[in-house]
Parts: C-alpha cells; sequence; structure tokens
RNA sequence: GGUCCCGUCGUCUAGUGGCCUAGGACGCCGCCCUCUCAAGGCGGUAACGCCGGUUCAAAUCCGGUCGGGACUGCCA
C-alpha cells in the first residue's frame, strides 16, 4: 500500500460540527498510523454559502481536537492553494478541455425550467434526475439560447448502459447502474464550478489516493468515479495543470479508494444537525468537554477495537485504528456517554492538571481575572481534588466552586428555605464560635460538626447543612470540612455569622 | 417512484456455523457507603425485525419479507 494520502475539505458554512470531525479524525488516524500525509482542503466553491469566519473556526475546531495538517491553510504545502476558490483558473480549463473532447455539453435550462421538470417528474412519478434534454443541441439551437439571454451550465455525459462497481472500504463492493445516474452540473452559468468538479481535479491534482467520507456521499461516487477517468484521459488534466502554472500531479497517483463512514444521527435517529442542539465542536469545548475525549468518543461513533476496549489515548488510535473494523450501520451521538468518558478522563488528570485546564472556564465566568492572582490559582489548586470526582465537564465545576471567588455570597432561595429554618439559627451560632477556634484543617472541623450535633442531639447533617448554605449560599458544594478549610477563617466565620444574624432578625428572608 | 446502504439490549457495540442459556460499556433500577452532591462497591433490567430454507448445529450462510436511512440540486 503506497502512503495514503487524504484530506479532509469541508465546506466552510457555519461551524465545524461532530459529524465533520469524526470524518476528519478517521482520515487523520489513517494517515498518521500509516505514515501518510493529510491535507486540510477549503471547499469553497460555492460563494453564498462560503464565509471566512466560518473557515476560521474550521482551523480553530481541528486545532483543538488536536488534528494537524501536513498541507493547507496557514501551513500551505506543494499542490496550494488549498482554497479552491482560488483555484478557479485550474477548473475552468480542465471544462474547457472536457468541452472540447465531448465528455461534457452546454445545457441552457433556466432553474426555473429545471424546478418545473423535477415536479413534473415527480407527479408522474418518474425519476426526478435531469432527463438529459439538452444532450443533442444543434449549433443553431445553442445560437438561439444564447441570443435569448440564457448562459449554459456544463453537464458531463453519463453512459446510459453498464454498470460500475467499486470496492468501498468498509461497505465492499457497490454496484451502481449507470442509466440511475442522471447527467449533472459541473460547471454554472456564473462560470464557478461545482463540488463534484473541484473536489475531483483536486484530489487528482493533489495526489489523494484514500477518502473517507459520510454516506451521504456514497450515491456520489459513481459520478467521481467517472470524473476521474474522464480527466485522465487524454492527459485533460495534466496538460490543464501545465498550461495554468500548477505543479505536476505526484508522480505515483492513483485514483483515491474510497471508505464511507456511516452516519451520524441525534436522538431522533435523523441526521445530525443544528436542530439536535449542540453538535458544533466549539459548543463541546465550551461546556467543557476535553479534546482527547472528544477524539476518543469521536473514534467510537463508528468504530471499535474489539469487545471490551473503550477508552483509548490518542496514540493508541493512531496504533490501532483500521478501516475493516468500521461498522455499516449509522451511530447515535449519544452525549450521555460522552458525559461519562469525559468524567472518567477528569478522574484521571492531576490535581495541578485540572486546575489548569479549568482555569480558562472560571475567566469566562468572570469569577477569575486573567492571568490570574497566584492566590486564586492556590484556592483553585486547592479545590481540583474535591472537583475531581464531582464533575464530568470542566464548566460544571464553576457553579460548584463560584462562592468562593467571590466576596459576597449569593442565595439560593430553595437551599434557604429548606435548611436555615428551625434550630438553624442556634446551629449557625454555635458553629460560628466552634469554627473560630478549630485547627484549620478539613479533619478538625469535621470532628467540630461531629461534636456540635452530638452536643446538639442533630444528625450531623443537620448541622452541616446550615452551615453550608451561610458558606456556599446552596445545598450543593464540595465537601464541607475540607471546603471550609480552604478559605478564610475570617471569611467562613464572617458567613456564619452574617447569615445567622439576617436569620434571627427576618426569618426566611435570609 | 428509482438507485444504493443498513437492521444484535433504550443507546454504542462484541460476534465471520458449535466457545452464545449472546459478552462489554453508557443509561436505567435496587442495595451498601455517606456532611450535600458526586464518586465508589455490589446486584439487577434489557437485544439477534419477521418468515422460510441450508446444516447434526445459525445472531452468524441463502431466499423472501418488513422496517429505517441516504441520494435523486446550477449544496457539499
Amino acid at each position: 500500500m503506497p502512503a495514503p494520502r487524504v484530506r479532509f475539505c469541508p465546506a466552510p458554512s457555519g461551524w465545524l460540527h461532530v459529524g465533520g470531525a469524526r470524518t476528519a479524525l478517521y482520515n487523520w488516524l489513517h494517515a498518521r498510523g500509516n505514515g501518510g500525509a493529510f491535507v486540510f482542503r477549503i471547499e469553497d466553491t460555492d460563494a453564498a454559502r462560503a464565509t471566512d469566519e466560518s473557515m476560521r473556526g474550521m482551523v480553530a475546531s481541528l486545532r483543538f481536537l488536536g488534528l494537524d495538517w501536513d498541507e493547507g491553510p496557514e501551513v500551505g504545502g506543494p499542490h496550494g492553494p488549498y482554497r479552491q476558490s482560488e483555484r478557479g483558473d485550474l477548473y475552468a480549463a480542465v471544462t474547457a478541455k472536457l468541452l472540447q473532447a465531448g465528455a461534457v455539453y452546454d445545457a441552457y435550462e433556466t432553474a426555473e425550467e429545471l424546478a418545473a421538470q423535477r415536479a413534473e417528474a415527480e407527479r408522474e412519478r418518474r425519476p426526478p434526475g435531469y432527463a438529459g434534454g439538452h444532450r443533442g443541441l444543434t449549433d443553431e439551437q445553442r445560437e438561439a439560447f444564447r441570443r435569448e439571454g440564457r448562459r449554459p451550465v456544463l453537464r458531463v455525459r453519463t453512459p446510459d448502459e453498464g454498470s460500475v462497481t467499486f470496492d468501498d472500504a468498509v461497505r465492499g463492493p457497490v454496484t451502481f447502474e449507470w442509466s440511475s445516474i442522471a447527467d449533472f452540473v459541473i460547471e454554472r452559468a456564473d462560470g464557478t464550478h461545482t463540488y463534484f468538479l473541484a473536489n475531483a481535479v483536486d484530489d487528482l491534482a493533489m495526489g489523494i489516493n484514500f477518502i473517507a467520507r459520510g454516506e451521504d456521499l456514497l450515491s456520489a461516487t459513481p459520478r467521481q468515479l467517472l470524473l476521474y477517468t474522464l480527466l485522465l484521459r487524454d492527459g485533460v488534466l495534466d496538460d490543464a495543470l501545465a498550461d495554468n502554472g500548477y505543479p505536476a500531479r505526484p508522480a505515483d497517483a492513483v485514483p483515491p479508494a474510497f471508505a464511507h463512514l456511516p452516519l451520524l444521527v441525534g436522538e431522533d435517529r435523523k441526521p445530525l444537525s443544528k436542530r439536535h442542539g449542540s453538535v458544533a465542536v466549539d459548543e463541546f469545548r465550551r461546556q467543557g468537554f476535553l479534546p482527547e475525549v472528544l477524539v476518543n468518543f469521536l473514534a467510537l461513533c463508528g468504530w471499535s477495537y474489539d469487545a471490551t476496549t473503550e477508552r483509548f489515548t490518542v496514540d493508541e488510535l493512531v496504533e490501532r485504528f483500521s478501516f475493516d473494523r468500521v461498522g455499516r450501520n449509522p451511530a447515535l451521538f449519544d452525549t450521555a456517554k460522552l458525559r461519562s468518558l469525559n468524567g472518567d478522563r477528569i478522574k484521571e488528570l492531576t490535581d495541578a492538571e485540572l486546575a489548569e485546564r479549568l482555569q480558562p472556564y472560571l475567566v469566562e465566568a468572570g469569577l477569575l481575572s486573567n492571568p490570574a492572582t497566584p492566590a486564586d490559582q492556590a484556592l483553585l489548586l486547592g479545590f481540583a481534588p474535591l472537583l475531581r470526582e464531582r464533575i464530568q465537564t470542566l464548566a460544571e465545576a464553576v457553579p460548584l466552586i463560584a462562592f468562593a471567588f467571590r466576596d459576597e455570597v449569593t442565595y439560593d432561595d430553595r437551599a434557604v428555605a429548606k435548611h436555615l429554618k428551625d434550630r438553624a439559627g442556634e446551629v449557625l451560632d454555635r458553629a460560628a464560635g466552634a469554627l473560630a477556634d478549630v485547627a484549620w484543617d478539613g479533619d478538625a472541623i469535621l470532628a467540630t460538626f461531629r461534636a456540635l450535633a452530638a452536643e446538639l442531639g442533630v444528625g450531623l447533617g443537620k448541622a452541616m447543612q446550615p452551615v453550608r448554605v451561610a458558606v456556599t449560599g446552596t445545598d450543593v458544594s464540595p465537601p464541607l470540612p475540607e471546603t471550609l478549610a480552604l478559605l478564610d477563617r475570617a471569611t467562613v466565620v464572617g458567613r456564619v455569622r452574617s447569615a445567622g444574624a439576617r436569620l434571627a432578625q427576618a426569618p426566611d428572608t435570609v
């Protein structure tokens, strides 16, 4: 097997979503695991949809996931440019030659006419594809259409009979009848080029020899294959490359082989899209999913190693991934499973690593300055072991420890109503006194609460919950004794006293 | 409608004729532990779409059937 040259070629409209990321990952793993190259190409042939912002987002998300590219935007490479919007001259040269060779023809129907034809075919229950109406136009007819002001598109003449079979790396041999494949457009009336053309030209020109992509493109493959043979016949592509100053195709280049990946679907079994909420990689980043976990999970969306192993480092994935273990049925993107894996990974982080990864999220929430003060960093580090067991995403840490980074406590009404009542005033009063001179460490503080509970003849919970609410504002927090020990004694005692005082003045409205 | 793809617990999957009274993980339920929330421990729930056939033996092979999906664009 020659060293794989693979590519990831998103259309830059919208954010990189997890489906696209999975496609990128499988290609990347294949390249990295087999000494190949990963090419990143921007397919912005549809000017109406492509945006620079989207392209920057794609770059950022790929970087976040750690999927580095050998050729492409920002890193360059020998087969550039890597944005299709900058390769229009090449495509035009190619289509001119194809037209000359008679492989494609000009068709003059307007978009409206084609829509009407489709609707009619639909009504009559005929296949809705282009029926080839302008296949055999005479020069006079062409002239007439042009005089009407019509601009033609260029369509590829597909074979009328026979079939095409290709060996898909995940599905095995797949066969299509040519009769079911309509003549398709490669050059628009405005002179720009469609996905089929640009994609086929660039894959060949850049020496791409393996393509992993979504199953939604499976039925586009015959058209791709047709284009490869047309492009390679009589040196059409090679001449166009040379004529326009593009580097020649790599010497050992061959038309690519394909692997069609099972679709990623949402809870409703529909293909993943914005309607499923957060499907953008960047959104998962914001929620505090770790990139290595996202990579691990994405790898598992359609691939498995064996019956039991499901946690992999990126290096292990590079070593073990192969297309022969990619499944064929659609995979549901299960965020519950993702959360679980993320929680598992967080538990493996050292205190320092966790604190460091948490920091941006606290900054984002306005709890830390940027950069954080040494005191705040130390406090965060202290919380790391307490947080580790109780968060599944980094962002979940924020509400759990916000109280420690604010001067004022924000009281949760429900927690107050539930715990600052009955004997809570007495508990707070005695606790404030006891905390004022206990040794300031978790064990000693816990012992103090036990003693207090025994003294008052109440359960430990009754003794601690009011204090938890007084200090943190809520009834859910990291373990209380250790938490208190991380804060200043003065702060703790102050909060307990003031909660107690307000309770005494106005029960129910602390 | 046509073409193509797919069909194992709720979910992702293991399974390539006997190791399968179908394994793992997530989820869910119960119990234990417990200062809240978690985490952890233990236990449990739950699947080969259906019908035929081949075979001593089928989740695995064959045929059919049903169901789901993708594509059928001057989007990619």
